[in-house]
RNA sequence: GCGGGGGUUGCCGAGAUUGGCCAAAGGCGCAGGACUUAAGAUCCUGUUUCAUAGGAAUACGGGGGUUCGAAUCCCCUCCCCCGCACCA
């Protein structure tokens, strides 16, 4: 039977005996949730990961004793899955590929999903499927998709609540923006800048002769050091009625204040040069400043007019220098000239070491020429960061004489956009080209509906739910952290996409991240729906009041029965995700749940993990590589993806899928269930009686908790990969050693019952048909059986000492042996003497009480002693010894006395063998055959050898 | 730029919170051996260098420091990865 079979029909079985369907019960339950997936493509091997941890964790649990529930949906809302469609259906043929090709998706089918709805149907039957066959334990029964009628009331009910509460806020926001698909775009639209932000410019306005000249800065602080402003005299602005005021503006800029709320209307227009000569007042100093031309101003850039502050912007400098040296062909009036040479920089920032003017400093040290100079560029940023981090504002700024730079920019800004003296201009940081090749602008969306996660109270909330979580890894805790600190206001609504309507606004959609954030909740509630026993139209408001927050009266029993289940249930006591849900669907996760729930229902903890790459390479659902969790089960089986992808890499770490590797994976598992059979065929055959238990026995059991320990440490810090290193090669390396030793078959079938038990989680199927081998056929399921427990009782360090001294012994031989390329004849071994022991023993109790040293040794040891020399010599090798030892290995030393003499004894022949040549073993102190004197040697737990 | 995470012996990856059980777990690869007609699988052994007695030297991105002692602590420095939003 090949893996896939035995796994389908474990499968089979648990589906049919409904074993991970969960009710609520006596037991103390556990609810784990991950992420429900996005249905735009099929399952892949990165989502295995996320989903097999989830199950690993549910199958733990549920073995430990807990009542598990582990459910699953899907997500479909937004606006992927309706471009999807709309790709399919024109026959776009990268999309066509990818999904033939990527998905494995079959063309005849393809070709067929031509609506959103067929999409969603068609991944969700294709994604129960992948999760059932990779063995997820999935409580089937409360699946839903975010576009289910009875889930879009949830989610209105959940809007109407947060809107009640005040958190729901109306605004503009900045978006990128194509004018030509009149649509915002995401990375994934660009043609090339991906990396691209939008960035606010404070716009400052001058005034001159009943126009506002607006200058874009992002250094409002230096609007105390303007001499002049910059126009660029070839070209021809426009005058543009902004409000009351007449804007004089570059064309680009008017079209990008189009976009804001600006709404400028084109009123005239005016060539650079006509201002030139002309002036205009600063307001934040009522100076009156000189407009002059420069070539460096760039008409596309901000408003298209500068204003000038060469003490501290090395461009305005270089400016005003080329014009006092009369370069540029201005053809300047006389008394303009004559002007210009009076002008000198005004110096506004203090900057240690930077001289009188940082500007002139940096444009000294780089040697730039002039403001067409490509290095201006680079002296403009040296100083900007400068003088950002170490510059202090001096007299000239007044009342913010004193403040840093860094400190005080934004609070100029705020203030004179306050008073009406500047506007905010949102401009993006790179070009952005949209895929239809349209440069594209920012644009201010108006009326937009926001999440106010930005209020403190809401946000402090979170810190305070976030403070009493377990967060795993815990590094991950300072990062949500920054992340609550970090987020702003959310736009939560949109034009486009599948999606609930807001209840108060029917012309939004409820954007779909937003719509994921409680809805763990609802897990409770679809169980009901998909039972039919109750009914959509039920589902009103005061229903959800009830069943989720216990308000109101209770309608009928059956309420009564849902709510009580909730209250079993909820809250959520884990929740898993891959490390790329941190800055949004986590952080909302926990945003909505303070708002809507009172504390007793804030979730318990977080769980973060890493993404599987491909055969080194990130993974891309629309670009490749791309494998499949079908592909992975066809191909390896369940079991084989489960322990690969467990066993490879720890908590945030990326896992990466290797083919050569997952295949070693797989030979080891087959190793593992013919050993596992062979196992159990000897023990049927054994008439050895298991209660006489020999020392490997006892050793084997001991060593089988200490793994046991491991385990249990490692799953609770959800550490899959050191779980499985103990619970697979860990023991399998342990079982060889005893089996070379000499097996019990009955103590081994005893291990196996561990052993197995101890897999389940991570190989399920495996684990089950050895299990019902074991137990002569299927009467029950592992998965169900008991996690093994530590037995305090079958812990014996001596016996694991013992049997160190043993493997140390045989590799001190080797070692004497590689040097010496000896071929050895015969081997004496000479354990360590008795008062040796003895001195070593005292040294191990006193620094157990933390009272080791030379002289309280020496007095303890020497009363009963006559060559004090030797012992001296020796206990002072101890101290130093047994000194450097830690505590929790002291202790155990201690009080894991062992008889180094008999044990070597009982050995003799197992060494023999190993080396093929005679062994014998002496008390040191009583050897009756030393040819070179190596029996003084012999120290505690290392015997001397001699080998001939 | 800001924030987070990393750089360990051929590779993957433990170890770092609590300095000494660390030439550094485990896996893979490679080499030798056993088994076998052979191959594969499996099992055993080895896998920095030097060493005719179980030892020593050199090693954990680079440099410096603290310490009797550092992969682990401190400082400086180089390099890599991820996130920075209205998108799932």
């Amino acid at each position: 039977m090949s893996i896939q079979e035995i796994e389908k029909r474990w499968q089979k079985r648990w589906f049919e005996e409904r074993i991970f369907e969960a009710e609520p019960g006596d037991k103390e339950k556990f609810f784990i949730t991950v992420p429900y997936p996005y249905l735009n493509g099929n399952l892949h091997v990165g989502h295995t990961r996320t989903f097999v941890i989830g199950d690993v964790l549910a199958r733990y649990h549920r073995m430990i004793g807990y009542n598990v529930l582990f459910p699953m949906a899907f997500h479909v809302t937004g606006t992927p899955l309706v471009g999807l469609s709309e790709l399919i259906r024109n026959r776009d043929e990268r999309t066509i590929k990818v999904y033939n090709e990527l998905h494995k998706i079959p063309k005849d089918i393809l070709f067929d999903l031509n609506t959103p709805e067929k999409l969603v149907n068609y991944f969700k039957g294709e994604s129960e499927i992948a999760l059932s066959d990779m063995g997820c334990s999935i409580d089937w029964r409360r699946k839903f998709t975010t576009m289910d009628p009875p889930y879009k009331k949830f989610i209105r009910w959940q809007f109407g609540k947060l809107k009640s509460k005040g958190l729901i806020a109306r605004g503009s926001h900045p978006v990128r923006w194509c004018p030509n698909c009149k649509n915002p775009v995401e990375d994934h639209d660009l043609l090339r800048g991906e990396g691209a932000n939008i960035i606010d410019y404070t716009l400052i306005k001058f005034s001159l002769d009943g126009y506002i000249l607006p200058c874009a800065t992002l250094r409002p602080e230096t609007v105390f050091g303007v001499t002049n402003l910059w126009v660029n005299p070839g070209v021809t602005y426009l005058i543009a009625k902004i409000g009351e005021e007449e804007w004089v503006i570059g064309e680009r800029a008017f079209e990008k204040l189009s976009h804001t709320d600006k709404h400028p209307e084109k009123i005239g227009e005016i060539e650079g040069r006509e201002l030139i000569g002309r002036y205009a007042r600063n307001s934040m100093n009522e100076e009156e400043v000189i407009v002059l031309p420069a070539t460096f101003v760039d008409p596309n850039e901000g408003s298209g007019i500068v204003m000038s502050v060469p003490a501290h912007a090395p461009y305005d400098y270089l400016a005003l220098r080329d014009l006092k040296d009369g370069r540029g062909d201005y053809d300047l009036p006389k008394e303009i000239s004559d002007l210009i040479l009076k002008i000198e920089p005004i110096k506004l920032i203090d900057l240690p070491r930077y001289g009188n003017f940082p500007a002139l400093t940096v444009i000294d040290e780089l040697k730039v020429k002039d403001q067409m100079d490509p290095k201006a560029e680079k002296a403009t940023k040296i100083v900007y960061k400068r003088e950002f981090h170490d510059g202090i504002l001096n007299e000239v700024t007044g009342r913010y004489e004193g403040y840093k730079v860094s400190e005080v920019k934004e609070i100029i800004a705020k203030e004179m956009l306050k008073e009406g003296k500047a506007d905010i201009f949102h401009e993006l940081s790179e070009p952005v080209t949209c895929r239809c090749g349209t440069e594209c602008v920012v644009k201010l969306v108006e009326d937009q509906w926001f999440l106010t996660y930005s209020k403190k109270e809401w946000k402090d909330k979170v810190l305070d739910c976030l403070s009493s979580m377990k967060i795993i890894p815990a590094e991950y805790r300072k990062e949500f952290e920054n992340k609550v600190d970090w987020l702003k206001d959310k736009a939560c609504a949109r034009r486009r996409g599948l999606g609930t309507r807001l209840p108060w606004d029917k012309d939004w959609l409820i954007e779909s991240l937003a719509d994921s954030t409680i809805y763990m909740a609802y897990y409770i509630l679809s169980k009901y729906i998909h039972e039919g026993r109750i009914k959509e139209e039920e589902l009103d408001d005061q229903f959800f009041d009830y069943v989720l927050l216990g308000i109101g009266e209770q309608k009928n029993d059956l309420h009564k029965e849902i709510r009580d289940e909730f209250e079993y249930w909820y809250p959520v006591d884990l929740r898993s995700s891959g490390k790329d849900l941190v800055p949004n669907h986590l952080l909302f996760f926990l945003f909505h749940h303070v708002a809507i729930f009172p504390r007793r229902y804030w979730p318990r903890a977080i769980a973060v993990n890493g993404f599987v790459s491909l055969e080194g390479e990130k993974m891309s659902k629309s670009k490749g590589p791309l494998f499949t969790m079908r592909e992975a089960i066809d191909e390896y089986g369940a079991d084989v993806t489960r322990f690969y992808i467990l066993g490879n890499s720890e908590h945030i770490q990326d896992a990466d899928w290797r083919s050569s590797r997952v295949k070693d994976a797989k030979r080891a598992l087959e190793r593992f269930y013919v050993l596992a059979e062979d196992i159990i065929q000897r023990s049927k055959g054994s008439r050895e009686n298991q209660k006489d238990l020999s020392k490997q026995d006892r050793w084997i059991l001991h060593r089988i908790q200490m793994r046991i320990k491991e385990v249990r440490e490692a799953m609770e810090n959800i550490q899959t990969r050191r779980a499985l290193q103990n619970a697979f090669y860990l023991i399998l390396n342990d079982i060889k050693w005893y089996r070379k030793r000499g097996e019990n078959p009955k103590v081994l079938l005893d291990v196996l019952d561990l052993w197995v038990r101890l897999l389940t989680p991570f190989i399920p199927h495996i684990c089950e048909e050895i299990w019902s081998r074991m137990n002569g056929g299927p009467q029950n399921f592992v998965s169900l059986a008991r996690y093994p427990e530590v037995d305090e009782g079958k812990i014996d360090y001596s016996i694991e000492i013992e049997e160190d001294l043993l493997r140390d012994t045989i590799e001190d031989i080797r070692e004497i042996l590689a040097v010496t390329k000896i071929e050895p004849k015969k081997i004496v071994i000479y354990t360590v003497p008795e008062w040796k022991r003895e001195i070593y023993e005292t040294a191990l109790k006193l620094k157990v009480k933390g009272a080791l040293d030379m002289g309280s040794l020496m007095r303890t040891v020497i009363k009963d002693h006559a060559n004090t020399r030797q012992i001296s010599s020796f206990a002072k090798k101890m101290v130093r010894k047994v000194g450097l030892m830690g505590q929790d290995e002291v202790k155990i030393l201690a009080n894991s006395p062992v008889d180094e003499f008999e044990t070597m004894k009982k050995v003799e022949d197992f060494i023999s063998e190993e080396f093929g040549c005679k062994v014998s073993v002496f008390d040191a102190e009583f050897s009756k055959y030393d040819p070179k004197n190596k029996s003084d040697a012999a120290m505690p737990l290392r015997p001397a050898i001699y080998v001939g």
